[in-house]
DNA sequence: ATTCGCAAGAACTTCGATATTTTCGCGGAA
DNA sequence: TTCCGCGAAAATATCGAAGTTCTTGCGAAT
């Protein structure tokens, strides 16, 4: 296999997505292999040839290299001294923990930014959110978010109710958390695993808590939405054929919404 | 200038410190260059020319970069594409957010560092509790940092009061946060800007309370502590001729303890 | 006096080759 | 049969040079 797709100014398309263009081979290879991890074409633990990827990716080794190191600092990838790179593994306890951070940080950078919120920032939620409407309701008629559409979107949504925070270090955290997530999310959406009718529940009533700054029942009904979609893809991914149990501890959960 | 100090299986010293020895140059540059940055041998916003670094630290150009990639990814670093890369910059405003992620976080941490108390956890942190408050006592008498022990042992206090919280994401934040933290501490500590008395005080408190295991008032002692170094240290550096005025927006604080 | 453009120099990136380390498999000894 | 060690093959890490891109300073034109 052999996937060019890096620098050349891409020019217009009737999207809104502006195919970015990277000054260096190394900006290219990190957020091309990085991709490739979130989505799951390069598998949880796979062994990374340099030579494969330089097969694959079409970079030398010295950008390879240079991306490995920063997607080793960003966890997405392992990297062993003498003994090259993997793919960071996933495991059931890492996603408990990815889980449980996100319900630590996210509701509270909501909070934060419904304390700031602005119209500018009501705007862009609002835009991010229609959107999403738009995507889920389609892929609620036909399941199959085969571009990856509906996560794109679901991420943008989610990321511009806490982008109005004010601490770059929190929301640094949250998109780190995030794409981890990702890497769990992806299969589980392919699986039907989260039924999209409760989802689409779930982003309204948020939604509209955010858009009349309820902070408190904003950030309660995050936690509750985090906590069930995590609930749902940790069975469908992790517990394939149990019976009944439930999903582990996932933070005690004061239920109330 | 040129300083050497790398790799070559160092062996044993009387102490406990183990110097480090890297498998590759890489993994060697990361590290002392970090620690240059942290320690602030090299200066917020200081541009970093690879000349300049292969000439003092005696690394090649591709160990360099990696190990610049991945300082930019713990964001020590700044990386600029085809105009290379300089120190992360300093200011109130960040610090301001790096405080409050640690009063986010930290407190958390030692929470659940209590809830699952061990009693080699214990241990560890008697420990380290002995260790600083050696250092701390001869720093009252003869208050002098030079290399750096204070700072040392009181990383390791701090570090090993929420090690045991069983979340390695929450870790892994909180010492990217700590590693910053450094960078604004060390400059304070010099101008002698906190009084080592409320310290020792203060580290006194948290311990007796994660010992007997009451996590909310250890929590919230801890809360205390960050809230009160960080409020001095703010005055002293970036207030420096103020009249009063009190530290800025750091949360708003429950004070009780 | 100011602005603009160009050319020389400096700096950053990337490539290709080399040195080093690890991995794998095979054969011999216990 | 199992274990150990050795050597070949594979893979990683690093170097040094070459190719680009940025920066700086000077001179000409407005």
């Amino acid at each position: 296999m052999d996937e060019t797709a890096t620098s050349a100014p891409a020019q217009g398309r009737g999207d809104d997505a502006t195919e970015p263009t990277f000054a260096t081979q190394s900006e290219a290879a990190y957020h091309r292999i990085r991709e490739a991890i979130i989505t799951g074409q390069l598998a949880p633990n796979e062994k990374l040839l340099l030579d494969g990827l330089r097969e694959r990716f079409r970079f030398g080794t010295s950008p390879l290299r240079e991306a490995l190191s920063r997607l080793a600092a960003d966890r997405l990838v392992i990297a062993r001294g003498q003994r090259g790179f993997r793919v960071a593994p996933i495991s059931e306890e890492e996603y408990r923990d990815i889980v449980n951070m996100r319900l630590l940080l996210e509701p509270e950078a909501l909070q934060r930014s419904i304390a700031n919120a602005t119209l500018a920032w009501e705007g862009n939620v609002a835009a991010a959110f229609h959107r999403l409407s738009r995507v889920e309701s389609a892929l609620d008629r036909a399941p199959d978010d085969s571009g990856g559409i509906w996560e794109h979107e679901n991420q943008r949504f989610h990321f511009a109710l806490v982008e109005n925070c004010g601490s770059p270090w929190l929301l640094n955290f949250i998109t780190a958390l995030a794409d981890q997530a990702e890497r769990y999310r992806r299969p589980a959406v392919e699986m039907r695993a989260v039924p999209m009718e409760r989802l689409i529940q779930e982003h309204k009533a948020l939604f509209d808590a955010a858009m009349s700054r309820n902070a408190t029942l904003a950030a309660e009904l995050l936690k509750v939405h985090i906590r069930n979609a995590a609930s749902h893809l940790s069975k469908a991914l992790f517990h394939a054929g149990d019976d009944a149990a439930g999903g582990q501890a996932i933070e005690a959960g004061n239920e109330q919404a």
